[in-house]
DNA sequence: CTGTTAGCGCCTTCAT
DNA sequence: ATGAAGGCGCTAACAG
């Protein structure tokens, strides 16, 4: 309510004192600036963040874009995120795509308008690039966090698809496992990509001839796998998978959920593991095996590089941070 | 990048008949409508919401604070709020408290600044009574949610404490457990205080004497369990609880490790039930016993409650919604 | 060390 | 139906 005005007149200085009172900028003599202090607690005064933007065009505020804040792994992105973004003096505006590409284009021009510093995005797509070009053009500093983006060059935050896949692989194969089905979300998806191409090089290093018709992608958002896997325990037991590589958390459960209406027991009948953890707790119900990554960290270290970005620290080059994995093995992939 | 100015040059008019075509005010011919629209398109002209906010004096910018993104119970309330916002055509802020006045104070601050519309907010206890009033002072509108606060009266979204505890004890009663414990939430949240009247009351009805050893208070935040749950299992027989009553799914969680720690299972040993699912996808880990509350409701209405305050369009008195719990049994508290 | 001037982009008010 | 003037609250640039 009080602007700078009220709290010059009030203390017989300029705005400009007022000012440099508040932003601990200039010279200004002791004297003065306890005067002005009082009278800004007495009259409760908050700085007006739009007029500060509109002079300073920049806001102090960042942007996260993920896809899904009901899934635990954005939700620990997002705590990430929001923990640094509070520690740097940054607020942080929530949008959620819902992996759709015009959703996302959607929330994208509001946050122009909004006259966010700089966007942190788990991009739906390959489709993104439009939204990407589009916060170029507007000269919007943007981070990509777990997926990139074709023919985008930016900082970026990942994890380590091979790794994580051939950890995954590896623990199956050592578990006996040779007929191993891969449920993979949408190609258009980076992270998907590279699984994919992980999980057939892997096998073909382990001397196993991967089936195509054991691999299929599914929507993240309808998370449809039921056909597939009843197409799956259909297949002749010479065919038929012992294990299923789920790309992700949520795939993953409802994969279990498709198998459980059909009668097939995990991991009795088929071992199931994907990357990231179902649960916002770990160790409470210690049953999939995961290959974890680091969320949390996926969400800080995005604010940073997009704060270095905004504020010009960062280095000319675009950085890349690869995050590894971390394989937890639980009783969904064991035998007995 | 591109303002009301370089349209209005480029298309020969004023500004002023530029911020009637993007605004949809006033009257225009439907030829310069046309011709103005056609080079916003061009000049890729979105309106800069700081300059708006100035005059408007609003930001089409809500905020949320939340206590906990990472509980799956706030993280639907975020889905809710956040869908209901996008649909109304505002934004949302996301501050997590951690159940901390302190931070919660931090957060407040930052939000005036911000010039946000108005708050929806899930108050860390009582002494958010001194936030609230910095906010009333400020003439910013919110809604509480989850919680209410002692001597604030405001519009509210809550669930219904008592229901919920009645059909959760009823539940365990009819199970055979007469010793009951509660591990509830620390008295200065209303919903802990609540769920604890009604634990006292609806035992009493019951006809059973309650052991005041058997409750206990302890914090949403280090959830530290342990010590009380090894007290309760080396009480003599003859007082040791047979279930016990959670307050929340964090704290229900956490109980459930201390046991395990223990070596007592659940719920052949101890039976175990609580508020709100831990899970982000329900079904799936079908163990918890649970009142399950509505939380993504609670985001959605109370961002509509919000909106309506915010847009005058609000009853003069506050509006109260209880949305009731449903329970959901499951085998943490079902004997073999 | 402190003050004055001007302008950020938009909209309200008043004029035409 | 359209335009001109002025101001929202703040700060950069310059002046003293």
């Amino acid at each position: 309510m009080a602007t700078i005005y009220d709290i010059a007149k009030k203390a017989n200085v300029s705005p400009m004192t007022v000012s440099r009172v508040v932003n601990n900028s200039g010279k200004i003599s002791e004297k003065t600036r306890e005067k002005v202090e009082k009278i800004i607690e007495e009259l409760n005064y908050i700085p007006n963040n739009a007029a500060r933007s509109l002079t300073l065009k920049q806001s102090k505020i960042l942007s996260l874009v993920i896809t899904d804040i009901t899934n635990p792994f954005y939700t620990k992105v997002a705590r990430g995120a929001e923990d640094k973004a509070k520690q740097m003096g940054y607020r942080l505006l929530l949008s959620n795509s819902d992996e759709s590409f015009e959703k996302e284009s959607e929330y994208v021009d509001m946050l122009i308008s909004s006259g966010v510093d700089g966007v942190l995005m788990a991009p739906s797509g390959d489709e993104s690039q439009k939204n990407l070009k589009t916060l170029i053009k507007n000269r919007i500093p943007f981070v990509l966090i777990d997926r990139h983006v074709k023919g985008i060059d930016c900082d970026l935050v990942m994890g380590d698809s091979y790794q994580g896949t051939r950890q995954l692989l590896e623990h199956l194969i050592g578990q006996g496992h040779s007929k191993i089905a891969l449920i993979n979300g949408p190609t258009n998806v980076s992270t998907a990509r590279e699984r994919e191409k992980a999980y057939f090089e892997i096998l073909r290093l382990a001397g196993i001839e991967a089936d195509k018709k054991l691999a299929a992608n599914i929507s993240y958002m309808q998370n449809d796998s039921y056909k597939f896997v009843k197409n799956l325990i259909s297949l002749p037991e010479s065919k038929r998978p012992t294990a299923i590589f789920a790309a992700n958390n949520f795939i993953a459960i409802n994969t279990i959920k498709s198998l459980r209406q059909l009668n097939v027991r995990v991991p009795e009948d088929i071992a199931v593991v994907c990357f990231d953890d179902p649960d916002p707790i770990p160790d409470f119900n210690p049953f999939l095996t995961i290959a974890a990554q680091p969320a949390y960290n996926f969400g800080y270290m995005g604010i940073q590089l997009l704060i270095e970005r905004i504020e010009g620290n960062g280095p000319a080059e675009k950085q890349k941070v690869i995050l590894p994995p971390e394989i937890i093995i639980r009783s969904s992939s064991l035998k007995k």
